[in-house]
DNA sequence: AATGAATGAGAGTTCATTCAT
DNA sequence: TATGAATGAACTCTCATTCAT
């Protein structure tokens, strides 16, 4: 039992270290030019094992997209549970959304993981269900903390915002990458906040 | 004269069709996975005549993006060209920026053109004049077009504002592609409506 | 131990076909002409193959010609070894010089190796190595025990005469494909002999 | 008539341009590394230029080979042809032998020739009639006045000397190039005399 | 589970050759 | 005659994937 649990254990941590190395090689390169070799390398582990735990290097990618954004998901879920009233948690959604710029590789990632849906149909059902996770807001009852109950104008308008912000903050810190002086992380946070306030006006 | 230029001609238009062409295929495929076959197939030429006319694949990818870059800058400016005061041109401004949601494919492209940049230190230097000239408002003439003259703290607000616009919209079509419904025309232009009018005030 | 040794013999049985696969094409095609694809299959491995065991074609190249002039220096070594006197030793050796003439195919590969170093500056130094280490009558005690100990000025023309072998040889070889019927195997060692003679006239 | 010949003068120029930088190239690059564009702009033409003059690269450069051939073997002749007695004629014949290490090129290009005939025997044809045409003592009075009249045995050493001139000026002009220390032309020139001595020697 | 030799399809690039001007 | 745009076959090298150990 002991050894199973070691063996366990050295397979998580294989597992963990070769999604890490994607991570980062995937954010560095991109999903074509990055090579397995490299990866496997980065991970301190050789060629063969990537093929141990992934199908492929597209079931590479695909199982590191789904992980980290369950990852995402579930600190989003983590910080609006702890909150008691609806502005409260408009707040703390706002904070957690403007925090974002302070991970300048995942959006960088996720824009990543977006060309290639949208380029292999073939994996789109994936991505979506991915995607879809992505969305906790979508959950009816963290909705309701957010914005209480909506007429439905206002409330397409809403979900029309959730699912604008992920978008917008990829594309600044993209931008950002160029533009270290005027985007600083500083400049980020003001202008996500701004738009933010704009998305979500405070129902007043 | 008349056989010169129908030489010329006949060089304008490769050039034009493999431009096109490879604008084309690479939104569709991605710049990796773009194959200068399809391209060329495309142009209706063939593998060679790319090389004739460009020195590599990476090179034609980037005199794309300077053509390209440089007739939106044209459009923009003739845009602006024609408005007489202050408040005619930020209306023309937001329209022009409001309408680029009508090319659901250049802002994609440009998201390529920008990872490839983060990716390829080498060319950075060659993409960062073409992003410079993106930039027309910095002609200080259109900048006071625009905005009149501003105190030194609006004014780093207002060239952040510029900064964002091309980067969110380029994120939100791209979403838009997975969410056809939620993301219909009609909606991103709302939407980037709202976030222009929180970037740029009115001046009242 | 034995799986390691198993697994080294193919990794050495691989390497030893792709050398003795790439000695016979790039002799009947010329480094140029010869195609990885086709020493691949003479090897009875596929193209993939090469890369494992080589950097380059070049690499390839390279290696062989190291490989073989390493054991053209050693059947020379043992030869001498063997011989207890002067007379004996330079016997032997002028029968080892104009043996040469069986093998109608290294002496042509030589001259291909010495026009690609010609023509290839910076895989000069690695040439020049092995061109050293093809003169084993450079070391001191097989040079003495040729030649005994020479003045000053008939030891430059022993040199001379040590480093014109060679090259005689590759000529004359090549110029028998031209030649089957005036320069036969028998001819050849005639007119090798008299040079040989003519280089080093027997000390009486 | 005059402009006739005024053309004439123009295509006679070309040809003798694209023929010089012909044997500066293929010399430096080798036949196939060697490039018509690289020829065309050397001649200070175009490619296409190439293609009025010739049919093809390979007749270019076997119309080259012809050329030169017939220009060395008409220096010999000339030579020759002032001597008025045997003595003089093989002294003659010896300086002029000696004399070739001056050009270090021509030497490798024929290197480049015989080892281009030896793997295209398409074109062995056309290479051997140029083989032949470079032996000019195969002419009987040529022969006779250097040779006298010789038995039947003797005829042949003397035969096999003669073909194996060339090919020992080539491959020690090869190895001189790596060899500037050892192999100064005045070395070579003493190991050349040297050789020819012991192949033809002074009838006494 | 992990290694890494071997595979082989595939892609960018080169370059002799053609041809309209 | 000369040009150079266009062709397209050919070739080196890459890299995801497989598999024996």
């Amino acid at each position: 039992m002991e050894t199973q649990s070691k063996q366990q254990l050295r397979i998580k941590e294989t597992q963990a270290r070769l999604l890490n190395a994607a991570e980062e090689v995937f954010v560095r390169d991109g999903y074509e030019s990055a090579q397995l070799d490299e990866i496997a390398a980065v991970a301190g582990r050789s060629k063969g094992a990537v093929y141990t735990h992934f199908k492929s290097k597209e079931d590479l990618f695909l199982v590191l997209f789904e992980n980290r954004t369950r990852s995402y998901v579930d600190r989003l879920v983590v910080t609006l549970k702890t909150c008691t009233n609806r502005k409260q948690s408009l707040e703390a959604f706002r904070e957690f959304y403007v925090g974002l710029v302070q991970d300048r590789m995942w959006p960088i990632l996720t824009l990543e993981f977006k060309l290639y849906a949208l380029r292999h149909p073939e994996s789109k059902e994936r991505f979506r269900k991915a995607f879809e996770m992505s969305k906790p807001t979508k959950d009816d009852a963290f909705y309701e903390q957010l914005f209480g109950k909506l007429t439905r104008g206002s409330k397409n308008d809403t979900d029309l915002s959730l699912i604008a912000l992920g978008p917008i903050v990829s594309g600044l810190i993209l931008e950002s990458h160029f533009e270290r002086d005027n985007l600083s992380e500083k400049a980020l946070r003001r202008i996500l906040g701004r738009i933010f306030d704009a998305l979500f006006p405070s129902q007043s």
